[in-house]
DNA sequence: TATTGTTATACTCTATAACTATA
DNA sequence: TATAGTTATAGAGTATAACAATA
């Protein structure tokens, strides 16, 4: 049933379907309340990698520097990160979480994902290694 | 490393992020000549399960029906599928591959996975069916 | 009345091109 | 000149609301 999907070109089309169709119900489950996800994936950046750059920050979910400009711009309106000039190039920004964008994480989290979660706890043990190990594949495969 | 990531509300995080950067990053790869996604996964669907009515197809692809309404149109101005009415219910539709269809499939699934193949290529085996096993599994969840 | 699908309209997220400020 | 970021504008894909046709 598996053995089918290993050669790469035929996988490609799978992760890319399963990929697509997963973030369409995602945002379909998506409560009024939830951040949308591409200013959540933001924070939860700035939280593992510390203070960063718009650039940096587009470089690392691969949008353009416009897109991530009108995101941290939502997420400062918000009072969920704060810009700060960069003393020694003033050319820079840092963008940095505020006690609320870390709330926030916090929060959201807990609420955000209530549907998946309760998916993924009808799996065994097996499926959600497979699931994690994806995860981390897929997350460094789409950041290089 | 992965064993932490197995709680399910954990979990649910690591895949959102991860589902949602690899759509963004798919998104930035795929050439001009190739289909969008959301025609693409439309054709594949009507090769699968054969002929369905836009109402079915939305509620398979998880959008709604005006957004299904676009889309079928769409394919069908491509001459990709044939739309024809429903002889006992006339207030259904029936959506039809076309053989143009069908060849669409063939030569995109080639050229547009180009990108996500090559990466695949270097992964070994286990990781590669973890893969394949994550987008079962997930394709499943997303479709209920 | 309920169901299937469409049209009209608007929102969200993204991109490219042009611009400002700094190096 | 090159780089970091922003502003202006447009395009793609989705949604809700209102409508038409049929059951």
């Amino acid at each position: 049933m598996q053995s089918n999907q290993c050669q790469p070109g035929t996988l490609a089309g799978e992760i890319r379907v399963a990929a697509n169709r997963l973030v369409r119900r995602l945002r379909a489950e998506r409560g009024e309340a939830d951040l949308p996800e591409h200013l959540f994936v933001v924070l939860t950046a700035l939280k593992k990698f510390g203070p960063m750059t718009p650039g940096a920050l587009a470089e690392l979910e691969s949008v353009r520097p416009p897109s991530m400009t009108r995101t941290v711009n939502a997420l400062s309106e918000l009072g969920f990160v704060e810009k700060t000039g960069d003393e020694r190039d003033k050319r820079q920004v840092r963008v940095e979480l505020t006690d609320r964008g870390i709330a926030e994480i916090n929060e959201t989290r807990r609420r955000r994902d209530a549907w998946l979660t309760k998916e993924l706890s009808k799996l065994g043990p097996e499926d959600r290694q497979a699931l994690a190990s994806a995860s981390e594949i897929l997350k460094t495969i789409a950041g290089q």
